[in-house]
DNA sequence: CGCGTGCTTGAACATTATCAAACAGTGTGG
DNA sequence: CCACACTGTTTGATAATGTTCAAGCACGCG
């Protein structure tokens, strides 16, 4: 995990890495394998649709690289993002008919697509790989029960300090630091606050010197008790 | 479905009934058959817990009859529900370790309880089987999203609406009332307010002739339209 | 250098929470 | 059978958290 982000580091004053580490570790992920020869790859440009609400759930991905968002949008115009998708996260699974969100590029990302017809029948003909792609939703499925409580019951400063706890967590559990590939807009829609909200918040860390903000996109965790605390909901 | 109230009505004299409809039904369902076998029926009596938050994850569960909440509670002792849980409702599956969360009875509840092992045992035999419990934790995952969408970005009334609308479907996709076998502060917790809330939310429904409230657990559909426009957001 | 975008900061406002009390329904014991 | 207590619901007054509206700032880019 931490072997990712040394090999990014290599690259990194290259114009466009082509994320060599992340390949690699496609590769000797062998227990979805027979998947792998159903699906093509394809490249989402940033602020671009995978795939938009209602549209045909024809088929399923998995991300790469990069980082896209899942968006619903209200009437009137209110957004709010399922989830932010991140490398060895499968998406489109969920809905059998018609997509009942939008998944869009947060940065450029590289996605596998599989056909859901051809993937249907993968899972029909073999009870090892549905037996691991049950696996994959229920954990899913018990991240976004986790989400509903911060959503129903954290404060603000609660749910932004769970959300880059959460953000580091998946580079490495013990991270000193993040750094954000998303908008304060995106940070505030997957959070159900507003911009201003988020940015008072990370402005609040910062003065109380439990994070940094070198920029306003890298974060520094300076107290990282301090965070676990907040985040686990010790009023 | 509305064969179910129908039948409830007859029984509605004596002290406690039977559930006669859900038992047929549980026995016309033939496509997970095959589970009917590993289980055992249990029955939990009104406010007892099935299981605890942090028990070790040793089985999977079905409803039959009655209503259970699935129950979270942060240090500080703010509570939230991630859901109700109906007839034919599975739970218990998301966790593969120790649960993450409570369940307990909102009202007696009968269930059927499977060793997980045999469970898994089961998933990992047949195909059609596990293909059939994906699809089951599929649907969970979407309207897990869509109560994401809910809390983050509704406001009180909105989500007292899309509350109602959810309940009364359960039993029919048109029924002109509800009754609601949980209390306010099970609402409130369920959809991230305050017991105090939810009340006059209700009380300012009623007051503009949308919703009629002959007992507090009992709600009439007035006009079943505003509430479709409410719940969808319509600002 | 100037414009545009995204982030931060400030002041007034709104919605919902909190605290407090009254009310209704139910079951119990006198 | 009624009085009483208990629980859950409603209603009211006040406070707090977060939103809205508005302006200023910083960085990147043409």
């Amino acid at each position: 995990m931490t072997y990712q982000t040394a090999v990014a580091g290599q690259f990194e004053t290259r114009r466009r890495p082509v994320e060599p580490a992340v390949a690699m570790r496609h590769m000797s992920t062998t227990s979805v394998s027979p998947l792998d020869r159903l699906g093509v790859r394809i490249v989402v440009a940033r602020n671009k649709a995978v795939i938009e609400g209602g549209d045909p759930a024809d088929h399923v991905f998995k991300v790469v690289s990069g980082a896209l968002r899942m968006v619903r949008l209200l009437p009137d115009g209110r957004r709010h993002l399922s989830s932010f998708l991140m490398p060895d996260d499968f998406f489109g699974l969920a809905d059998s008919d018609a997509y009942s969100q939008s998944v869009e590029a947060v940065s450029e990302a590289t996605l596998m697509r599989y056909p859901r017809h051809r993937f249907e029948a993968l899972l029909n003909s073999d009870a090892s790989v549905s037996h691991r792609f049950l696996d994959v939703v229920c954990g899913q499925l018990a991240a976004t029960q986790e989400r509903l409580l911060v959503l129903g019951r954290m404060t603000a400063t609660e749910r932004l300090v769970t959300f880059l706890l959460g953000m580091a967590d998946r580079k490495s559990r013990t991270a000193p630091e993040v750094e954000l590939p998303m908008s304060r807009a995106d940070i505030a829609d997957y959070l159900g606050l507003t911009i201003e909200t988020v940015s008072r918040g990370l402005t609040d860390l910062r003065s109380r010197r439990i994070i940094d903000l070198p920029t306003p996109n890298h974060i520094v965790f300076l107290k990282r008790q301090a965070l676990e605390q907040i985040s686990a909901g010790n009023a």
